[in-house]
DNA sequence: GTGAAAGCGCTAACAA
DNA sequence: TTGTTAGCGCTTTCAC
């Protein structure tokens, strides 16, 4: 049984155990100096220090040698859906590799990313996993300044494309398969609630949309969402109302403005998807749940997470093969918050793309 | 500016800036230390190194005093709802006190849990906030064996109490809510859909329906799920259309089985809450949009996090008062899952008690 | 009230 | 191939 607390074995203890020198133990112990004492003494110090249960003290290594086996990530906020998916790819991947993560909070500000990263450095961190939430961002500038390696997540900064590694979801394809949708339903004109465009999701989604609406040879209008929250999307949905726009279906720039402008719809009176049809975009969990199902672009939040953690791998054991910029495609889940065009030609009807019940997470 | 990486402060920088000691200068900046030198000294010494923004270096005070101002956190997963707000409420605490907290999941897996502890005291963690999945949980003795500071969270082992420090929800105050909320509405024969009772919170909220549904004057019939999910709720609600009890409202062990029983219910026809009325517990995000919004018991989730850390630092410090056992109130919040008995009758006409937009997290 | 010295456990230069 | 030695930055006796 291993002690970990009580009284842990150490270096030393092993090398008495053989009669041996520390350095003898400690080169056994490291792959790097594994190869320079016998092979067959290093195989019998291993397995014993296995036995005994022996565990490098962290701090003695992370004081000796300044690498500390630590990785910082800094989200908004853990209890916006979309991070915990994240955050789990990433510990999953950094759990493989006995690397340690430690999970700090910007709540989207700043000034609070900023010092959240400060703390990470001071606490010795070999990478760090950043989720920022603007366009414009001098925290990241700082993160250069300072040396550590970085990796951007999710969310990007302008111009960061070949300076910094990125992992990202496609977003352009997802408002493809978003639009493709809708006109296959037989829409024509949509209104796109778009989210706010300093964030880098906000914008490109609204650019994808302009785009694809084009070459799907639709039209489209957009209210801008000042932020990706349920109010935002409510405001959007009661300026549609006055304004009765012959439009048939919403894009809403995600999750939360989606059941934001839904829950008026469903209040005024406006049938969903039977007079207007609308698309969430993040898959959130349990959207399937919601009145009616949304239909939604699921991102591969996990596989994000576990990629970035990756690539942070590989940057920090110094495999620099430059910048990478690495994009996941997400998939549209069509559900019941889309159907057919109220009077207009369906090229192609619609199907349940998704049974009842799924495999879901367990709660207390 | 903070230079935390590229070239740290050192106490030696102090030390020569002030012509003194690094002795001095460490007791100036630790609190204990303060008062064993001049107080004028002291002072300018922690103004100084403030200005040239010093850190100290975690990992040398971590080797030379064994303490590491690190804490972990085991969780069953942080995709399961209810505990992003719990790690939340902990972290604002333990960041508050300059702590950091490291965050193991368990997988609701004993052999899991107890490899994370083992992780975790390896990282020379100074206390643990453990979120059990069982009644019977010998990773707890392991952790006492261990000598490490420990609160038991949300989750409780059997025997627990004056052990170990708790915190809890008020499971049973949850379901005297809800029994008196169906009461009121005029339902006098319910059907418990509980949670498995080897896991404390089925237990508590079995044996408090049990009894409240006995106060009030009800009567109630069970039916366990082996898990709390969709799909234990979706086979209780089979289970109940095909014995067609005369039941009229369903206390549901928690939000999943409650939504995985409407999901059936309404697949077959039967109108939720016209026919029959679902209450579910938790109080998980969103579940104002279900399909109906679903009438639940909200949890504290992030004070109770905030308050089993309160306590760890506490237990920390040596503040030993004996075990704590805290218990938080949870608040049953009526949606639309819940109405009126059909062709009972009422005491209460049912009210809204809450209204349509509710401040919402910001998504991506 | 302050300084000198030792040492936490480990690794890496250097020596043999 | 192995041992010796020094030292990472800090705290804490012990001496003054």
């Amino acid at each position: 049984m291993v002690l970990a607390r009580k009284d842990p074995v150490r270096i030393k203890d092993l090398a008495e155990h053989f009669g041996v020198s520390p350095s003898t133990v400690s080169r056994a112990l490291s792959p790097k100096g594994r190869s320079l004492i016998s092979a067959d003494l290093a195989a019998r110090i291993r397995a014993k220090a296995e036995e005994m249960g022996y565990v490098g003290d962290v701090y003695a290594t992370g004081l000796r040698t300044g690498r500390t086996r630590t990785v910082g990530v800094i989200i908004p906020d853990i209890q916006n859906p979309i991070f915990p998916p994240i955050v789990r790819g990433i510990q999953n991947r950094m759990d493989e590799a006995g690397l340690v993560t430690l999970i700090a909070y910007s709540d989207n500000r700043i000034d609070l990313a900023r010092r959240e990263v400060e703390r990470l450095l001071g606490r010795r961190v070999d990478g760090l996993i950043y989720a920022s939430a603007f366009l414009e961002d001098p925290v990241i500038d700082f993160c250069r300044e300072q040396g550590v390696s970085l990796v951007l997540l999710n969310r990007s900064v302008r111009g960061a494309r070949g300076l910094y590694h990125e992992v990202l979801n496609d977003e352009a394809e997802g408002i493809r398969q978003t639009v493709a949708h809708l006109a296959s339903l037989g829409h024509r004109r949509i209104v796109h609630f778009n989210g706010p465009v300093d964030v880098l999701q906000g914008l490109e989604r609204r650019e994808a949309l302009r785009r694809y609406v084009r070459e799907y040879g639709l039209e489209a209008e957009e209210c801008e969402c000042t932020a990706f929250s349920r109010e935002e999307g409510a405001r959007c949905a009661r300026q549609f109302l006055s304004a009765r726009p012959s439009a048939t279906a919403i894009v809403a720039g995600n999750d939360l403005i989606a059941i934001g402008a839904v829950q008026v719809f469903k209040e005024a009176g406006l049938r969903v998807p039977d007079q207007v049809s609308v698309v969430g975009f993040n898959g959130m969990p349990f959207s399937e749940m919601f009145d009616p199902p949304l239909t939604t672009v699921a991102i591969p939040h996990v596989q994000l997470g576990a990629r970035a953690a990756e690539i942070l791998l590989g940057e920090m054991q110094g495999e620099s093969e430059g910048p990478l910029t690495v994009k996941l495609e997400p998939v549209l889940v069509a559900r019941r918050s889309s159907g057919p065009a109220p009077g207009g030609a369906v090229d192609d009807p619609p199907r349940a793309t998704e049974t009842s019940l799924k495999p879901s997470i367990p709660s207390s």
